[in-house]
DNA sequence: TATTTTAACTAATACTATTAGTTTTATCAA
DNA sequence: TTGATAAAACTAATAGTATTAGTTAAAATA
């Protein structure tokens, strides 16, 4: 049925050479030139694997979206309420810091309407939901609250990879007091 | 000193063009082939303008973050507090919203921390700590409260852009709403 | 009027993705 | 064991990209 290749290249070991580039050197230096160097290949052989460049930039964004999901459900364990926003809040933007490209890669989908990608970032959207769900927000409320906290998990994230926070002040620390103010106008 | 050109490109003519193209067709679109063909000149040309597309990505990038800020300061007149806040968020998202492309290009910069895109982007920070200054937060807490602001405006407006909000829920409701508990967060 | 400077040009190069067609090799079925 | 199949590599070629070098035309200045 399905013969052994001859280098073995498996889509896994693919995406993660990808994002080694990615983080090392940015998303712009995810050419099919530099990805097929990597692995010891030319390049048209990748076009075996996936469809092309935007077919790799698609498949990343799943694997970086799948990725950054398992640790932010890994750190939601054991934690509830304010304790839980904020331990996921922390994995968040540390994600994004140990892994710059391949959390830019995630927002590099050539399509983010795509079923696959929308569907990977789901499940990111019903871990926030959950996690907000032990403060009881009324209605919509719960649903604004989801968008509020993404963004500014999302905005911090860019932002401090973009070196938009030049003032010499804790990075975390401001993260966890605008993480706590919003909780608290949210409920109060 | 200095002779007439022969077509009479002005640096800020062709950044409107390229503007054009960011906003119709995305960033990957602006091209110097693209932006040589939309002014009808070759493609070399363009390097008597600016350094190459690096050149262009960051001079683009300036000339959009000081079209925001002209439309964000135009916002905060006549406002104060809360309404301030809630006005210049307003003329944020609807920039992001006008300009898809132009946003974008504020965040391409081949460098961020270039001297010239910092000064463009600390006059939109400066403006944010003077709308945030009648809440009288004490200390560390302004600071960490423009940060804030920032994260939920640009992760806002990018979440938005990529298509990341899926619910039928009334979108400046959700900003509103969000800014307003952040503010009460903070303040109280 | 002569000089200088700007900003266009052509031609050439190196890199990119991509397509077409070929070859190697492992697996499966007879 | 052998023959067919299918995966996944390959080479060669093409089109589009940025970029450099060197040239030319025209406008402004002295």
């Amino acid at each position: 049925m399905s013969p052994r290749p001859k280098i073995g290249l498996e889509l896994t070991y693919i995406l993660e050479a990808a994002g080694e580039i990615a983080d090392q050197s940015g998303m712009q230096e995810v050419t099919l030139a530099n990805l097929a160097k990597k692995l010891n290949i030319r390049p048209p052989s990748l076009y075996n694997h996936f469809d092309g460049l935007g077919g790799l930039r698609k498949k990343l964004a799943i694997y970086g979206i799948e990725k950054l999901y398992k640790e932010l459900a890994d750190a939601a364990i054991g934690v509830s309420g304010t304790d839980a926003v904020l331990a996921l809040s922390k994995a968040y933007v540390h994600f994004a810091r140990q892994h710059p490209g391949i959390y830019e890669a995630t927002l590099m989908a050539p399509n983010p309407e795509d079923t696959e990608v929308q569907q990977a970032g789901a499940k990111i959207v019903d871990l926030t939901v959950r996690v907000l769900q032990a403060f009881e927000l009324r209605g919509d409320q719960a649903l604004h609250a989801v968008r509020g906290l993404r963004s500014i998990l999302h905005g911090f994230s860019s932002l401090e990879q973009k070196g938009g926070f030049k003032m010499a002040l804790d990075l975390d620390e401001s993260l966890f007091l605008v993480i706590r103010a919003f909780l608290k106008g949210m409920t109060a």
